[in-house]
DNA sequence: CCGCGACATATGAAAAGTCATATATTGGCC
DNA sequence: GGCCAATATATGACTTTTCATATGTCGCGG
């Protein structure tokens, strides 16, 4: 009866990849119902709302990548379609071609909903956690 | 002076995955600065007080990594002496080796350290913090 | 105007991860 | 006892990621 002694099961950083894996996992399953990599959800997603285009760099800080694995991911999304590149001075501005604004735009409304189950799950603290994940990743 | 718009600022599952992400950065340098990878850390710790071994599927759980990818993390991990396999009916306990208890334990002891620093600057807000992580954890 | 250091992205070779499936071991049923 | 479904792990072909470094582009001193 008393607490597992397992040290990964108090220690924050686990509990924070394990909470974050297991709150996306269900999502992520309906990505790959649908044929799209996280990495691309993640690069649609910021560009979701960014008609000016992000860099090569901003998107891999956003979305936690590395720089080489964003231009190789851009690398493939550009082959499928979904984002085109425009040289601006040294960087690069990725933007939405109108097939990937579309791809975009639906999954943002099915992220939308899902977060919405998740929220509703827990109802008053959403915004206290919120601040607190902020905080942390100060 | 408006909140940004973007999407991916207020998104909970990418709030998560950054605080994530943000919060094991430090600790993930030093790691690397020891030429220890990531995955080997979370077995390492996930077997570091478990002397009658954990099996690979287990494993794969804890880690969040799929059960292929902790195969083969294994099949490395036992070549540099860090583990031993030994089946036991259908399963495989893994057992940490003297070396890999020795690197666990080292290792174990900084992660403590390291959360300590963290938890200091999140002052009273840890329990709250750590038992909404296991609620979404589910 | 040319060259040079700094910043931004791309690329090549090697390592790690993924998906599907093969192999191994057990327990139960006839 | 031998066969079969169920469970656990390993493996092979392929894709993605990583590390180090190359390439490209700008701003500036001379």
């Amino acid at each position: 009866m008393r607490e597992s002694p397992r040290f990964v099961d108090g220690y924050l950083l686990a509990l924070l990849a394990r909470a974050s894996h297991a709150a996306s996992a269900g999502f992520h399953a309906r990505l790959k119902a649908r044929g799209v990599a996280v990495p691309v959800w993640r690069v649609l997603a910021t560009l979701q709302g960014a008609p000016q285009g992000v860099t090569v760099g901003e998107l891999a800080g956003i979305c936690l990548m590395q720089q080489p694995t964003m231009s190789k991911l851009l690398d493939r999304m550009e082959a499928d379609g979904l984002v085109v590149r425009q040289r601006q001075g040294r960087s690069m501005r990725i933007l939405l071609t109108a097939p990937g604004a579309a791809l975009a735009a639906e999954l943002v409304a099915e992220a939308r909903a899902h977060e919405a189950v998740l929220l509703a799950r827990h109802a008053g603290a959403a915004p206290a956690l919120k601040a607190l994940l902020r905080d942390l990743a100060g």
